[in-house]
DNA sequence: CAGCGCTGTGAAAACGGTTACACAGCCGGT
DNA sequence: ACCGGCTGTGTAACCGTTTTCACAGCGCTG
């Protein structure tokens, strides 16, 4: 176990002081050419790397940006940590990544958690953006962050994600357009996401302009097995009276009624029409393939290290920004069928 | 902007020094019931939390652990990384997750990055875990680290993965025993993946003992589009003496392959078998099912942390340790069709 | 009652960087 | 010739915590 090499040992070495290395290592102060080189060879030599805790200690302030999503198996949350990740790197720091299980009590203890790490900002998705005391605790410490898929409506905060609602009804209008009549929307938990709820909305609305009747909300706990998700179905679908299409709120969700559907003995999209939301790639890949609504996912991620760094140097806005999305059609979907 | 409540504001407010503070914190030492009540009382009243990074500076150990993964947009590794940040987060850790995106040469790169954050350790999947100077400096620092996924045949390394070659041979077997003959391995590329290659290996073991010929494995870049994979197939499938099923090296790729079969007029399983390789959650979402080779990925994450924390006390083996693996049954497969 | 050990506590030294400040040497303007 | 300022460099303080060491007070033993 070899003795790390730190600042001090660099300077021994290049014959300076600590504080000669660390102008040249940062830049800060122009050191004659002779001692710059020997510096530079000395810490070429030890293969030196400064220590981001020294470093971290006198500024308090370190190179890592925390985030926080609910959980890392959902391709639609991962996608966006990936460009999170990718544009942290390129601006020289890395993330601390924690995940809540869709449990909105422990935001505030990961939150504390990465603060006490301290995190130079937060990237974060939460249960409820605009009633939460955690980003209220935030706003207050003057700790930087931004949200990713949560659109607050009331409270000022940064946020990158797109138009639910507008998507919600984008969506519904395609599946009124093929004829569809009986829609019904698959929530998952309004209590821990607020795009369902605003998806939901948007659903409501374009049923309320095309005359129809929307039907109550099927909400349900996404992460269940198949199994709950078909007993939660069999009383809705075995009716002569049947939705023909369902409008799910996020493409996990999506896959998963459309398997139920089946199981049941049903056609996808022959009997039943299947929408989802979000735009994981998988989508792309089943057979057929998903319907749903695209997100820039990996661009939001992105989008948003980009405005917390403008918040950093203060040139940043604590607004929504929304980034388009796109249907993308799949054949999960398909005209109603004739009401035989 | 609230100055931050440190060790020495509680112990102000405590009237006691900051090293009694420390002791209370840390139960390092007993103090009397009275000072420990004022301490406690002072730490609740300003909500303090100690300084990761004034305790890091200390011990020069954080309590920090490095993931390294080629994507998070691969399920199978987020599902890992979800097992790691788990159990990292039930032993007050927390994770700084960084992705090579499958370039080998960034391995290296990324390890420094976060060994100048001076992780405890790392838990890491590379391209070879055999012939690999990243994890030669990783030992001869002295820097504990398990590897998920990579299964290291020679050198001495302390991994948590299946039996790779023994799940592609069961793997092919099954296909052989649905009257298969012809069977195509369909490999990601083997330089980024020792998995693809002993998978392979399995599948040129399974077919040995059958008395079958293997046929030439393709290989292709499995992040490639679905066009990609259509015109790599067009040949191999365009012909009357054309394989009967595919082995594919992971789900993903396997996904993607199905989609091209499908693509070509071909149907999924009835002209063409393809099986895949990790187990996926979403596998078992789609329709039909994908047939896989079932790991317990999210308990692999979790495992590699427990064995990094054996490493860590002095209690762990540098050895590479087997969880079990099972064939899941899917629609993807099939008898084989008759020779008509 | 001297001396020992134990207990609770504080002072201060680390840890590895950054940076304010001091200072020496030199140049140029008056 | 003197002074002001600039340049290159070193010294040392500082960041927040842990931990070593010292020490005072106390109860016990012989």
């Amino acid at each position: 176990m070899p003795r790390p090499v730190t600042i001090r040992t660099v300077a021994l070495k290049a014959g300076c002081s600590i504080a000669t290395v660390s102008r040249v290592m940062n830049g800060t102060a122009r050191a004659s050419a002779q001692v710059e080189a020997r510096v530079r060879t000395a810490m070429a030599e030890l293969s030196f790397r400064p220590s981001e805790i020294g470093r971290a200690l006198k500024t308090l302030r370190t190179r890592t940006l925390g985030v926080v999503i609910p959980s890392l198996t959902n391709p639609v949350f991962a996608s966006s940590v990936a460009g999170i990740e990718a544009e942290a790197r390129n601006r020289g720091h890395v993330l601390l990544v924690t995940a809540t299980d869709y449990d909105p009590a422990r935001e505030r203890e990961l939150v504390d958690t990465l603060v006490a790490q301290s995190v130079a900002g937060l990237v974060i998705t939460v249960a409820d953006p605009d009633d939460n005391p955690t980003l209220d605790h935030l706003d207050a410490e003057g700790i930087p962050y931004v949200l990713v898929y949560n659109e607050p409506l009331r409270a000022e905060r940064a946020a990158v994600t797109v138009d639910n609602a507008a998507a919600g009804q984008t969506l519904t209008e395609a599946l009124i357009a093929l004829g569809h009549r009986r829609i019904l929307f698959v929530a998952g938990r309004f209590s821990t996401s607020d795009r369902s709820r605003l998806r939901h909305q948007g659903y409501i609305a374009a049923m309320g302009k095309a005359g129809l009747e929307p039907a109550p909300v099927l909400e349900l706990d996404y992460m269940g097995d198949a199994d709950a998700h078909r007993s939660a179905l069999i009383g809705l679908l075995g009716t002569p009276k049947r939705p023909t299409a369902l409008v799910c709120s996020n493409d996990l969700l999506a896959l998963s009624i459309a398997a139920a559907v089946r199981d049941m003995g049903l056609d996808v999209p022959g009997d039943v029409s299947v929408a989802g939301f979000d735009g994981i790639s998988i989508g792309r890949l089943v057979s057929p393939a998903l319907c749903t609504i695209d997100q820039p996912t990996r661009r939001m991620g992105e989008r948003a290290v980009e405005r917390l760094f403008d918040l950093f140097d203060g040139s940043g806005s604590r607004t929504v920004e929304h980034l388009p999305f796109h249907l993308r059609p799949g054949g999960t979907i398909a005209v109603a069928p004739s009401p035989a």
